[in-house]
DNA sequence: GTATGTGAAGACCTTCACAGCG
DNA sequence: CGCTGTGAAGGTCTTCACATAC
C-alpha cells in the first residue's frame, strides 16, 4: 500500500473531482482559491495536493478544468471500470444495489449475495441475488475487484474471509464491526453509529 | 469545536466502545494489547486515547471492561438520548429510517422529511413523512439535535440551510456534495462514491 | 512478572509566505 | 498583477521505550 501520493491527499482527490464537475459548464479554468472554497479546503492544500498529480496549473490564471479532471480520474484509476459485488441484501444492501451513483464513475455492480434462501433468486436492481455459498466462485468468474459488505455485524467477518479468499484486495465495510484482514487488503469503514457518536461528542462538548 | 480530546482520538472512541461490547460477557478486564488487536489499533494508541478519559487502568492487569465502557459512553455524551431527523426519504433515507442500529445508542429518529408530495403523509419505519416545508418548525418542536441529509446532491444545501436555520449544529451528510455551513456547525460526510474512488486508487496503485 | 501511563522521537499533515512565472 | 509551486515552519498524530505501579 506504499504510494507516492499521501493518504490524506488521496482522500481529497474524489472531492476535487466532484467539485470540478459541479462547476458551470462554461467555466474553463479554476483557481486553487476557488476550488478550495467549494471543496472546504485551504487553497494552499489544493495546490499541494494537485502538485502530486504532476499537473501544471497556469500561473496568474489557475487550472484548466477539463485537464485537471482528466488528471484526477487518471490518478484515481477511474479510467478502467471496476466490478463491484455487494454482500448482504437487507435494507442497506438493497438501497446500495438500487443506487445509481456508482455507474457514472465506472463502478459496475455485477453480483449480489445473501445467505437467506428466501432472498436468493430474487431480483434487486435488475440483478439476481446469489447464495453466499457461491461467493468465491462467482467473484472470480465475474472479475470482481471491490467487495461491499452490508451484512449484519455477525456475518461480516465470514463474508470478508470469503472475499479475500477469492482474491479481493478492496473492501468497503458498512457492517458495524472492525474486520480482520491481511495487510494486503484495503478496507474502508463506513459506520453510521460511529458517525452519530462522534457528532454526539461535539454536541456535548459545545455545551448542549 | 475546541476540545480537550484530540479529534483523532474522538473518532476512535466509538470503535473501542463497540469492541468492548463484543467481548465475552464474562470478561471483566481487557488489556490495551487485546483491545488494540480487535480494534485494529496499536496498543500504545489505545493507552494514550484512554488516558484522555481520565480513566485509570490497573497496571499489570488492564482495564475494567464495565468501567471503561461507562467512561466511553460518558465522554461521547451517550448518556442523554439525542433526537434525530432524516431528510430525503429515497432508497437510502428509507434504509436509514428502518435501520434499528441507532436506538441502542440513545439516538431516536423523531422526524422524516421529503419534498415529494407523493411521499408526504406515508409511513416509513413507523414514522410519518413530513413535508420539508415544515422542517424548521418540526425540528424545533421535537427538539431535534442531529440532522441526517439523505437527499440528492442538488437538494442537500437547501435542506442543510433549513436545519441550521432551525438551530441544529450537527449534520450527518450522505449526499454527494460538500456542504457550506457556519463554522459552529459540525458536519460528518459519508460518501459512497468517494470511498469507492479511494479504493480504486489503492487498487491501481498496487498494480491491478 | 505484567501492563499501564507518558515523555520524547518521529512521521505525517497543514498552513504560511514568498519566489517565480505567465 | 495574479496565481501557482514549494521550502520552511508549525501542528497534529502515532509509535517507541521505559519508568512506574500493581
Amino acid at each position: 500500500m506504499k504510494s507516492s501520493i499521501p493518504a490524506a491527499t488521496v482522500a481529497r482527490l474524489p472531492i476535487y473531482l466532484r467539485c470540478l464537475g459541479d462547476l458551470a459548464a462554461d467555466q474553463s479554468t479554476c483557481s486553487s482559491e476557488e476550488l478550495g472554497a467549494i471543496a472546504g479546503v485551504n487553497s494552499a492544500q489544493v495546490r499541494k495536493d494537485v502538485s502530486f498529480l504532476g499537473s501544471q496549473g497556469v500561473r496568474g490564471v489557475g487550472y484548466k478544468v477539463a485537464e485537471l479532471r482528466r488528471e484526477l480520474r487518471s490518478a484515481l484509476g477511474l479510467t478502467k471500470g471496476y466490478a463491484v459485488a455487494i454482500a448482504g441484501i437487507g435494507n442497506l444492501g438493497r438501497a446500495l444495489s438500487n443506487y445509481g451513483g456508482f455507474a457514472g464513475w465506472g463502478f459496475d455492480v455485477v453480483a449480489l449475495f445473501d445467505s437467506d434462501p428466501a432472498k436468493v433468486g430474487s431480483k434487486v436492481g435488475g440483478q439476481r441475488v446469489e447464495s453466499v455459498e457461491h461467493l468465491e466462485r462467482i467473484v472470480k468468474e465475474r472479475g470482481v475487484s471491490i467487495g461491499i459488505v452490508a451484512t449484519p455485524a455477525d456475518a461480516a467477518q465470514s463474508v470478508v474471509d470469503q472475499f479475500t479468499g477469492a482474491g479481493l484486495r478492496s473492501i468497503l465495510n458498512f457492517a458495524p464491526t472492525v474486520l480482520q484482514v491481511p495487510e494486503t487488503v484495503a478496507v474502508r469503514r463506513v459506520d453510521l453509529s460511529t458517525e452519530l457518536q462522534i457528532l454526539s461528542f461535539y454536541l456535548k462538548d459545545s455545551g448542549e
